[in-house]
DNA sequence: CTGAAAGCGCTTACAG
DNA sequence: CTGAAAGCGCTTACAG
């Protein structure tokens, strides 16, 4: 023991950190080859100067530098605090997360796991939560799932070995782990909830309301024979739009045969390839899609069955994908508001990081009539 | 610190780790107030089984543990290797990414810096690179610039303060420390090269080349005459393309006003925004567009105009986004390989953690001519 | 084959 | 106001 006391006593004459005798990964590099860092500038993927250079420079303890990153009201005099904070600033110091987190800081890391970035709604949203988490000084570690229960658990497999601060699932599948990690951190849906799970937080909107209003929209502006693509009934989401327009269409009469209901995936090439498959057997007059991506995919098809769309036939969607106003004008929908959604989240996890209690948030949303295109 | 000996003997023996006399946050907390983890399920955001635990429970120490978890070909007899093998497996252990990470070992975070999420080419390449680190064990953080200096200084900052294995830029834009964290992590930049870095790892295409071979395009249909709103020009990759774009106008002898070229920001807005200045003042026959996007908002300007597309006006653009095929059909355009653009990144970045050179991998680009949107 | 120990970069109760 | 020390969860050279 006195040993490493003479050691670290030495070092800090020499103005060097004593080497810790392990070498990482020295097994990696055969022998006689070069030293990892003869270079100077070779890449490291470690902070440069750590709390121990700013300390030894300012001639202080590293308890002092720490107060003084943190600002600690009390425990530095002024001038103290003055003279490391120039320091910090000339060396470039910027503490370690790693470190931070280790002994058991928050991390300012966020997960987000999104079932599907290429769905540009979901990209929008991913893009708020980013942007106010980096304004907050946090950062998003972001995973995909694309839909699938097993990949979902790999993600949170990976969530769980880091301390993230909270947790985003925009679009969550059932899974294996699901509820351990909802358990384990804290947790926020988005757009999507999963009802199994029991009380959770969630942001969201009417899903069930919002459908029922397209309903009435479609049945005022008489566009019958109605066709309808559906999403995945494992997700609550699109179950709930699916009853919204059963229910309405019910309660106003309006028949509607098996033939006519089909159930996509959430994507174009699903809503494309089942809306090839209504055409073939009737004329519709309108297709009613579980989401905006289906609807692109329904379109498609109305184009290349000669179809004009919206002159021959209606298209409705569902989620307010902010391309539609550059791409697919012809659409109606049902804009959900995707800013909020991000500050809403956010807002609900750090009301739970504060011992706040699960809620469910559900926003207004706004029906949009598509346009002849501009003409 | 014989009393601390004394004090982990007990606790072992109770089979407890001694708690540590710091209570992190414990000011946030009013006294009197519940403590923390009274409901034993308390969203903690740590692991909730460490090492220390999987050592206890198999009678072995946290070096064996380590040594099993790691897959050391030696140091372990089989059975013990066995034992503790499925003691992590029923104890749902998971080692901490952040301990391995401070103990120097790489930490299999990777961090992608985007300059815009929204646009759905990147969002295919983050959604590419995410799946294949994933598949790697690997996860992702992604920041986002919004093609904004000091948003990308931010990003870069909150990277330095962690140990990330490796960076991805697509769409670098100059920034101050962009330098010094290229210097310190290994950095493969996508898409947009960084001229005054100098020697850097880079994939992308032959921008120049590509501009040149859509002239040729152009020129051929005899779709004359043109107007031309390109990408900023501190974006290498848009300064190419409207080089090609010149070079080969005037070797072909055609003619470019200064009324005909307009610069736009990467945006649908931008592009709407000039393409509309454009029409208003000539009768073009075709728009050359310097991204995607910037194509989708000429498309509504020229909508907005009356002008049908491709049938009075073609417009070619720059990318091959994904939607295009589904929503964009008129739009002729360069397509760039965005699948191998992520996995030939990766490869590169493994190259460069094994001790490899910068390279700059240039890959084959595809011209894609619109199609009468199906009919 | 196995374990004790050092140390990665931090924060904070405790003692001066 | 300030510092020494403990410890967060790990890995590995070293010693047995």
């Amino acid at each position: 023991m006195p040993e490493l006391s003479e050691r670290w006593k030495l070092a800090l004459a020499m103005d060097r950190k004593p080497k810790t005798p392990l070498r990482p990964q020295a097994h990696r590099r055969p022998a006689g080859d070069l030293p990892p860092d003869t270079t100077g500038t070779r890449p490291s993927g470690k902070p440069a100067v750590t709390i121990r250079d700013v300390a030894r420079h300012g001639g202080v303890s590293i308890a002092t530098v720490s107060r003084v990153i943190n600002n600690e009201a009390q425990g530095v005099s002024p001038k103290t605090r003055a003279r490391i904070q120039s320091l910090v600033k000339e060396l470039n110091y910027r503490p370690s997360r790693i470190g931070q987190a280790l002994r058991g800081q928050a991390t300012d890391t966020y997960a987000l796991v999104i079932s599907n970035i290429q769905n540009s709604l979901y990209a929008a949203i991913a893009w708020e939560l980013e942007r106010r988490l980096n304004d907050g000084g946090g950062v998003m570690l972001l995973f995909n799932t694309n839909e699938n229960a097993d990949l979902q658990d790999r993600c949170l497999a990976e969530i769980n070995a880091r301390h993230v601060s909270g947790l985003f699932i925009l679009c969550a599948v059932e899974s294996r782990s699901l509820r351990q990690t909802v358990a384990q951190y804290h947790t926020v849906f988005i757009n999507r909830r999963v009802t199994s799970l029991g009380e959770t937080s969630f942001v969201g909107v009417d899903d069930y309301a919002a459908a029922r209003d397209v309903v009435s929209m479609i049945v005022e502006a008489r566009h019958l024979p109605l066709g309808v693509i559906h999403g995945p009934l494992y997700s609550d989401t699109s179950a709930s739009r699916l009853r919204g327009l059963r229910d309405a269409l019910h309660e106003k009469g309006i028949p509607l045969e098996a033939g006519d209901i089909r159930e996509a995936d959430l994507s174009m090439d699903g809503g494309y390839r089942h809306a090839r498959e209504l055409l073939r057997q009737k004329t519709y007059r309108a297709l009613f899609c579980g989401s905006d991506q289906i609807a692109y995919g329904a379109y498609r098809a109305c184009c290349e069955r000669g179809l004009a769309v919206p002159d021959d036939i209606q298209i409705y969607g569902f989620d307010g994908n902010p391309l539609n106003e550059w791409l697919a004008p012809w659409l109606n929908t049902v804009r959900i508001p995707h800013t909020s959604f991000a500050s809403e989240a956010i807002r609900q996890l750090a009301s739970l990081r504060e011992g706040g209690v699960h809620r469910s948030i559900i926003l207004p949303y706004d029906i949009v009539a598509g346009s002849m295109n501009g003409r």
